[in-house]
DNA sequence: ATGCGGTACCTAGACTGTCAAGGTATACGG
DNA sequence: CCGTATACCTTGACAGTCTAGGTACCGCAT
């Protein structure tokens, strides 16, 4: 399952991982990981959409990176929230919601 | 307003579509002018995205034309639903909901 | 020793759906 | 008669996801 929402998270993704990254530091991998695991794996992150996504938000300075060591010893990327990427979850979020009260007052409607 | 959702709508304009039309046959104009009203505006319909969306359903068989004329007596082309249509909509907006939770579940955890 | 699966990163190219911006035609009100 | 609303359509740009490939290293079982 989960298999056919890919045209779903368009968009959704980039608000995905800065609330990820609101909890503190993660790499990339484990960011991934975490929002599947939160999700019951209802979301998959794919790599190809999730390292591109990181490379748009660091470049728009919502997220800052660094190289560490991680929790396996491996060599991995680690990103946090810039104060930029605070505001803007906060702005996406509430966009998401807006937008998805809207689509469930048609979907389902009388709840 | 709503003017920023541009790609959240990505893949849910089709279950809209089909929903709206679950109420009885319209004709495109109506269709995107009943869903912005719905949604109190949270949610516009441009045209450039509803025609294609139009044709693509009934290129899928989840759509029926046919020409008619609308309440103002101008030319109109009625959509209904089919039952594939039917069926789709049904597993789109079951897709949907499932997919907002997950989201929902990271975005507004506790609520 | 070798191979496999998991961790962790990255990228190119195809694809798909939205949007902006153009267009046509008709009807109605001022 | 001119602007606005109704009603349809299309082209091209754009953005984000996915598939499918790749690198490298590690631990474990064969």
């Amino acid at each position: 399952m989960g298999r056919s929402e890919k045209k779903l998270l368009h968009g959704t993704l980039d608000t995905l991982v800065l609330k990820t990254l609101s909890h503190g530091e993660r790499h990339g991998y484990a960011i991934a990981r975490w929002i599947e695991q939160e999700t019951d794996e209802a979301i998959l992150v794919e790599e190809g959409s999730l390292y591109p996504a990181l490379y748009r938000l660091e470049k728009k300075d919502l997220l800052q990176s660094r190289w560490g060591v991680s929790e396996l010893d491996r060599r991995a990327k680690f990103y946090a929230l810039t104060d930029r990427g605070r505001q803007a979850l906060d702005e996406s979020t509430a966009e998401w919601l807006r937008f998805s009260d809207a689509v469930r007052s048609i979907l389902a409607p009388g709840s």
